[in-house]
DNA sequence: CCGACGGAGTAGACACCGTCTACTGCGCTC
DNA sequence: GAGCGCAGTAGACGGTGTCTACTCCGTCGG
């Protein structure tokens, strides 16, 4: 019953979040959607004008995804800020590692509407927390904290990437990113509590 | 002369590259490089039996073109380690910006034969070349050296990439790449000379 | 000298894609 | 109960990558 009757606006949106787990970037094309649907393929064009809209409104799924978990972790004033950015940078590879379509198409800015989308919108105030956080973890520096955070988010997007594809693993040998992940933590922040 | 009569097979590779570079990635189909090239949209299939081979003979285009800018610099004994570091890196980063389309197609792993395409074979000597260096460009620490390297590799490729497309600039204010580098640069290698 | 062969490129078909448009139901309102 | 409007259908269009049948033309063997 919640399955089927909620609007085909909603379930176009949930088949292609599905299909694009289950097949992958390749398989999220128009037609396919809407044939797992059960609808023709221009009943689409009602609620999403064009390919482009609907992609959009999958990936948008993605990152209130990821924003969740990485927002529970921002405000979790119990943990000391620097274990915080521990679990959020975790949090980061473990979306990229078990949602790979869904993080592809994230950033896959040919295929998105770049505006709205809440990437301007939703993540530039997750990424303010960010800078927030930095500042408070790491206690002295010369940088300014932003140039610090925007550093370690390209660093933590660079190894969710290069990982992802296994370009990373046989360059260190390592077969869990969690080292790596620690190295450059302590890149960014300095050595860790002691 | 030296501009048609060299074979086919060269001339669609080098139509591709100069497609990608004038109109980008979403131009760089097997039709249209035909068709610039002034053949039939058949006549591709003799030399590249697949789409995804003619586009990986054009990125590995790109990888020799990045590949040289970057051995050059690491094989300069005449600077120190780190001052070759930064222009290893300031070259990465110069690659991406000034060819956006390319950068692009390198790392579209959907659309290479991700084997050879001097990836594994091309780009992991030029790995350990840069864990040398990042060896002895930093004095001492507690992680391995390829660990630093991978981490410096992906923050490198990350701030390639988000700086790319415009996330970076209005996250940190700066108009300018350098700053962001220099603070990465040091996260990773530790402070400046000094 | 000439006929057969083979490689290089052509041209058309196929299935699929995203978009556009004319159309059909069907429920709702006056 | 008649009309209207919206949701979804169905087919066309131009584009794509792949496949295949074909033509052309240079080269080689007799």
């Amino acid at each position: 019953m919640s399955d089927a009757d909620d609007g085909l606006r909603a379930r176009l949106v949930r088949v292609g979040v599905d299909l694009l787990a289950r097949d992958g970037m390749q398989a999220l094309t128009l037609r396919e959607i809407a044939r797992q649907a059960g609808v023709s393929h221009g009943a689409p064009r009602r609620y999403f004008p064009t390919h482009v809209e609907l992609l959009s409104a999958i990936a948008r799924e993605g990152f209130a995804d990821l924003g969740a978990a990485i927002h529970k972790v921002l405000r979790d004033r119990r943990r000391d800020p620097r274990a915080r950015l521990v679990t959020l940078a975790r949090r980061y590879l473990e979306f990229a590692r078990t949602n790979p379509g869904m993080f592809e198409l994230m950033f896959r800015h040919d295929l998105l509407e770049s505006n709205r989308l809440g990437l301007r919108e939703g993540s530039l105030p997750l990424f303010t927390a960010l800078v927030d956080l930095v500042e408070q973890a790491r206690p002295v520096s010369g940088a300014p904290p932003q140039r610090v955070a925007a550093a370690l988010w390209a660093n933590l997007h660079g190894i969710a990437l290069l990982w992802g594809w296994g370009s990373l693993q046989l360059a260190t040998g390592d077969r869990d990113v969690e080292p790596l992940l620690r190295t450059a933590l302590e890149a960014h922040l300095g050595p860790g509590k002691r």
